[in-house]
RNA sequence: UCCCCUAUAGCUCAAUUGGUAGAGCGGGCGGCUGUUAACCGCCAGGUUACUGGUUCGAGUCCAGUUGGGGGAGCCA
């Protein structure tokens, strides 16, 4: 008999009684009777919801192996889809054979036992913790947002570029990086002025794992008009937060032809599209971390969707925050023109006075990355952020410096050699011209959707300082 | 990297001013029931993270180490 899922079945709800199903997965709980029949209920994580395999004393295995079948088991179960007689569920499967596959060897010591547990402790039995009813439904919605991003590029004619993992550039401007080297640590080789002869190592030159694709994006761009990457990234910052990850998943549009506007319109249709699609298809699940987790978090994503996006300059936001110390708030920093804003005056103007997302632009020249165009006050830069309640900033983007001579002084600037850059100077020099782009993350972009309160906890594995176990 | 908090049963937590460890959940066994956060009874399970110190006596106080968490910075 060919396995079907669980979510097809539940999709079919009552259409599907009297037909005969095999179904293969995971003993969530059972309840027994002593009538002479057990409740099984299974999960194979094709939905939130398990299916309840009533299973009677006439299986011939029923004493000796179903009722010592707890949570963990993995189990084969095969009979008669019928309408349920008890409440809870519409329909359930009246087994004519039940398999245990795969034993729980020791249920007292089995680490998902079916209680509650804490975030901290299933982070220590990660290779396990999928099988709980919030990570199930984590790597559900995860999936969900993944795909309704690639759909939201194609439909609107965008390339998926694959930008690379490993980066010759020691410098793109977001952090520190990982070395990726295949010296002998032990018996490095040296120049004959003593330093590290990285001539010798693969590459023949210094490689680390990319910190963002943007600019490798950008030269595809050049070309193809509308790109983006979506893949892993990775810094080596000694952050120990619950918005930062060492190993992390960004979306990086870029747009050609195109100005800052026009980016924020981007990213702002981009996650709108996120996240009807979440509402459309993950419903079961958005309901339970609603039900669990955070009770508006539905609500927060169905506000999100009715009003555009809040836009505020940066000079503008500067000047919300001056009045709200002046009417009497306490902020543990200061606020003035050209610093950047610390963190509770984003969630101030974020979670306070906006209440929604807002597309915070044109910031001080001097916080913000050399690759950004210079306004006509030359004293800005096209930049934006957006900020989101709860989680803070989840996108970064800006307009790019398209004019070669404006990219050069810039880099002289902030002490960074031209030379490193040629390749992403060259686009400047031929065939130049205006186009923008931003990096969304894509934890911090779940967390916002499902209420959870760490990054950690939206990815499968999370890489932190001093954290790689799994 | 800085600041703060924390570490007791498989898990979540209790344990008066320092007096020698307890509950719930989970697990096993039994009872009951078309059950579904099931319910009732019994049982098992702990060098109180580690090292050292103070004390007649340390889970409790002190120091160090390690792990975990929260906040800040960096950013996505």
């Amino acid at each position: 008999m060919t396995p079907v899922s669980i979510a097809s079945i539940f999709r079919r709800g009552i259409e599907s009684v009297g037909e005969s199903v095999r179904i293969q997965g995971w003993v969530k709980t059972r309840r027994d009777s002593k009538a002479g029949i057990s409740f099984v209920q299974v999960s194979d994580g094709s939905c939130f919801d398990s299916l309840q395999v009533v299973a009677g004393a006439v299986l011939d295995n029923y004493s000796t192996e179903v009722l010592k079948a707890g949570a963990g088991c993995s189990v084969i179960a095969e009979g008669t889809l019928v309408s349920s007689q008890g409440k809870g569920q519409s329909v359930e499967l009246q087994a004519t054979r039940v398999e245990i596959v795969g034993w729980v060897e020791d249920p007292d010591t089995y680490p998902i036992s079916p209680k509650a547990h804490s975030f901290e402790y299933l982070r220590q039995v990660a290779h396990l913790r999928s099988r709980t009813n919030t990570f199930g439904a984590i790597g559900r919605v995860r999936h969900t947002l993944a795909m309704a991003v690639h759909e939201y590029f194609h439909n609107n004619e965008f390339q998926w570029i694959h930008t690379p993992i490993i980066t010759g550039n020691d410098c793109e401007g977001a952090g520190q990086m990982f070395r990726v080297s295949t010296l002998d640590l032990a018996n490095l080789p040296r120049t004959p002025d003593g330093k590290v002869d990285f001539s010798k190592d693969f590459f023949g030159r210094e490689t680390h794992l990319t910190v963002s694709g943007q600019l490798n994006v950008e030269t595809w761009c050049m070309a193809l008009s509308k790109v983006y990457t979506f893949g892993p990234t990775f810094r080596a910052e000694n952050s120990n937060t619950s918005r930062h990850l060492a190993e992390f998943w960004m979306i990086e549009p870029e747009i050609a032809f195109a100005n800052l506007a026009q980016d924020a319109d981007l990213a702002e249709g981009l996650l709108k599209h996120m996240f009807t699609r979440l509402l459309a298809e993950r419903g079961d699940d958005m309901r339970f971390f609603a039900d669990r987790i955070d009770k508006g978090c539905i609500q927060r994503i169905e506000a999100l969707l009715a009003s555009p996006f809040e836009r505020m300059d940066y000079s503008d936001g500067v000047k919300h925050l001056e009045a709200a110390v002046a009417k009497g708030h306490k902020f543990d920093y200061p606020v003035s023109w050209g610093t950047d804003l610390q963190s509770e005056h984003e969630r101030y103007l974020t979670e306070t006075l906006v209440g929604r997302p807002v597309v915070l632009m044109n910031y001080p020249k001097e916080i913000k990355a050399f690759y950004m165009r210079l306004n006509d006050d030359g004293r800005t830069v096209a930049a934006m952020d957006i900020l989101a309640p709860g989680i803070g900033e989840i996108v970064g983007g800006s307009q790019r410096e398209e004019r070669l001579d404006v990219l050069d002084s810039r880099l002289v600037e902030m002490k960074l050699d031209p030379a490193v850059y040629w390749w992403y100077r060259d686009l400047r020099r031929y065939g130049t011209v205006p186009h923008a782009g931003f990096g969304l993350g894509f934890e911090r972009t779940i967390v916002y959707a499902t209420g959870m309160a760490n990054v950690r906890d939206v990815i499968p594995f999370s890489r932190t300082p001093q954290n790689c176990e799994f």
